[in-house]
This record gives structure tokens, sequence and C-alpha cells, in this order.
DNA sequence: CGGACCGTTGAAGAACTTCAACTCGGGTGG
DNA sequence: CCACCCGAGTTGAAGTTCTTCAACGGTCCG
């Protein structure tokens, strides 16, 4: 495995910016910091670690050690099984964290892959956990941050167990639209990174199912599907089909 | 609402009992505090404030201002979608901490409801969060209860996802089973604190079909059934279950 | 003792899955 | 450069699982 990591720890360090330029830093975070706590969190934050589309950043059962914030690309984040069914847990796009699950038990529980070629930023969770000792804000930072995870894991909570298809389908593209907003991409029309296996996986349905209800939404004029190509048509009524259907 | 917490408050220290003393430090507290840090503790934690069965602890919505762990009792955290379908997101039981989805949004998102009469402990938080700057053993303990509260919601995700209803029901069981174990209590023989309509909710399912596959599990003998006694007749027959169907 | 709530069970219906066939597009090797 | 092939996606038809609707029994509590 160390090995493996060499060829990448040159690019790593040719990549390398500091946080404080970055322009995902209010996502990433705190925005309370001084200069010279932003100095410190730098020094600490290994930053533009390359991952191609298809490999894994970590994978079940490895010892914990970062956290990782996506700085470019797409990851899936999946549990597996005893007997081998995947769960995609969560779709994560640039200055989001992953690996709080790996706290607890001190090994990484999902799979984390990257869906096209990405870059992460690396937080050593030990440094990083005495720093926000020091800092305060830092510390409150990774509070809210596991807060807002445990808050949208009740929400996909929620979804699987009260929602019908469509509104699953609905809700999903709407929170993309959402977060690809925020993030200064066009909210109406957008890439998928993913399969629709692994959206079924996400929302608990069959990959025909989700085709389906696509190619539904299309002849309702809802959206534009081209492969993965969506375009929002009738937000409105997207936003009407999740809050409409009794479960 | 101050009004009607008054009468209470008598009734909380007449309750009151050091962490230090207290038989569920092991669920709630690291092991690892010397003396002096678990006087720290002990000064923070409002603890033996009652909650009556059927009465909210928090609802939705209401300001953060503390963590609360259950001291003897059980509750559900329940979510309510906008056009009000009830998810229940959790039953917790002693030694267990609930409101950690309040920390991001400054307010809690769900409802947290006695099923029985409890007592739980106060844990306000910003005190908390600080004195867990100086003793890092605190604020350890609290990022890996809330990496717990998450790798729990994935698997809730992959049941909900993944699971039939035969697998989810096995699946809830061989859970409270181990907890109560873990409690001291008969992991053979336990009563249910909740409806099934909550264990539905719980499991996205109905409460008709919660009954029923119940039922069948008591025709092929795995488990006996009287009202919310249940007794488990066949554990490694429930376990097969669970990793046993493709969903 | 009456009523509300909880739980059980049957029968019919809806929603999703499964199985299967086919299309499309991109990459590879001849 | 084109043929081929593979993975991804679409669509139809049949089948399963769960839900819905409805009726009824039990139990707890005022």
């Amino acid at each position: 495995m160390q090995t493996a990591l060499q060829p990448r720890d040159i690019t790593f360090k040719q990549l390398r910016q500091a946080c404080s330029n970055c322009s995902l830093r209010e996502l990433c975070l705190p925005n309370e910091l001084n200069a010279e706590e932003m100095k410190q969190v730098d020094e600490l934050i290994g930053q533009g670690k390359p991952i191609k589309r298809g490999e894994a950043l970590y994978r079940a059962g490895e010892p914990f050690r970062a956290l990782y914030a996506v700085r470019v690309g797409f990851f899936k984040t999946s549990v597996v099984s005893e007997d081998g069914r995947e769960q995609v847990t969560g779709f994560h796009m640039s200055g989001e964290l992953m690996g709080m699950d790996a706290i607890s038990a001190d090994h990484y529980t999902c799979d984390a892959v990257a869906l096209e070629d990405s870059e992460v930023c690396e937080l050593p969770f030990e440094e990083m956990e005495s720093l926000s000792r020091k800092i305060p804000a830092l510390q409150h930072h990774f509070y809210r941050v596991m807060s807002r995870e445990i808050v949208r894991d009740h929400g996909v909570m929620l979804l699987l167990g009260n929602m019908k298809a469509e509104e699953r389908i609905a809700a999903f593209l709407l929170n993309l639209s959402q977060r690809f907003q925020i993030r200064g991409y066009s909210s109406m029309s957008f890439h998928l990174r993913m399969t629709r296996e692994e959206i079924g996986s996400y929302l608990g349905l069959k990959l025909e199912t989700v085709s389906r209800t696509l190619s539904k939404f299309q002849d309702q004029g809802l959206i534009k599907v081209q492969n993965r190509l969506i375009e929002l048509r009738d937000v409105d009524g997207l936003k009407q089909l999740v809050n409409s259907c009794q479960g």
C-alpha cells in the first residue's frame, strides 16, 4: 500500500495549495479563523491528493487516520452487508467531508470510491483533534459537521421509510440541483456522475425502477433526460411531487 | 414552558446523583477520567430529570441547549416531513445520548418522546464543549459517540434500502436483544416499549406487516409473542434470516 | 362498564421487482 | 477506420411483496 502511494506523493506536493487560498474554504472550515489559526490548520492539511475514477480513497476495515474533504470531483460511499449487498450511503461533492464514520471504531466502515477523477485534502484526525482543543471555532466546526451528517442521514431514513419511488427520485434530483447551485454550477442542468444502479442503491430502488421513473418524469415534462445529462424543466412540479403522495 | 418546568426542577434536585456513582458511567462517559476530571463533569451535568410516558423531552424546532442521556426508561426520536409523515429515527435506552442532530442548526430536528416513565441527565452542550477542550478524553468521547450514531444510521439505511420485511423485523429484534443484554437485562425475553406502528415507522413498514411478520415468526417457532412481550426461541434462526434472502 | 387504543387477520389491490429482450454509445483491436 | 464488444440504459410482461381496506378481539383506564 505504501509503495502504491509513492508516485502519487509527487503530484501531491506539486498541487499543494493553502486552505487560506482555497475557494472551498467556507465549506470545509469555520469562517471565524484568524490568520494565525488559519496557518496552523494549513500546516496540518495535506492537499490535492488525486484519486482516479473508479479508485477507492479508502475501504471498509482500513485503519482510520484521516478525514477527507473533496476538493474536486465526486465520490460515493457505501456499506456492504455480511451477505454482500451494497448500500450507497451518500454521494459527496466538493467541500464535503468523508470518513466521520471511522472515528468510533478506529477503522473506516464504508468504502469511498471516486466516480470521476478527483482530488481530496487529507485531514489527519488526531492532529486536527488536538488542534481543535486550541481553536474553539475549529472544535465546534467538527461537532457541527458531524451533526449535519446525522441530520442528513435522518433525511435519507425518512425518504427510504416513507416515500414512494417517484418522490424519492424527485427529492434526489432536487437535492443534487441545490448542491450544484451552492457550488456555482447550474442548478437546472447537470451531469449525473453515478449509474442508475448506484442511484437505485442509494434510494432503495432497483435500477429499472430508477430508469422507468426518469422516463416517466420526462414524459410528464418535468425533466429532460439524455443519458446522464439531466435538465430540470419544472422544479415546482418536482417539489410538489415530494410533498404530495401519501406514503 | 418555563413555568411547566418548575415543578420538575424540585424532583430534579431530589434525585441528584453524581455521574461518578452512576452504573451507566461506562456508557455515557469516557472511562479514562481521573477523579478531578470526573468532578468537573459531575458539576456540569444535571441528573435525574423525569419525563412521564408520552411526554416530549424536546421537540423539533426548539432551541438547542443540551444533549440528553437516558438514565432510566425508553425514548423514541422521530422526524416529521413537511406533509406530516412521521419517521421514527431511533429508539433509545439507558446510557444512550440524544440530541446530537441539534448541534448543526442550533435547534433540535427531531422530537424525543418517552415511551415509558423515564429520567434523563442533561448535558449543557456549550459547557461540555468548553470542558472537552481541557479534557482530551472527553472531547474524543463526543466525537466517538457522534461517529457511532452515524454508523448506526448507515446500518438503518442498509436495512431500509436492501432488506425485506422479515429480515428487517429479525434484525430489529436481535438488535434490541443485544442492547438489553449489554444493560444486564434478559436478551431472550423482553418487553417492547413501542407500538406496532412505531416499529413499522422505524422499519419502513406498515403496522399490519409488522403484526403479520411477528405472527409468522411465532408460527415458525422463532419467537413467542404475547402482546408486547417477546421471547426469542431460535436466535440462530433469526440471525440466518437477516443474512439470507437476497434483497 | 364503556370507550379508546392497540393488535390481529383476511382479501383485494398497488407498487415495485424480476426476468428478458433490445438499444445505444464508447473504447479496443484487427 | 471499421467491426465488434461490453457496460449502461430502456422497456415490456409476469410475478412478488407489501399496502390498503375492513372487520373484529383484547386490554387498559377512567
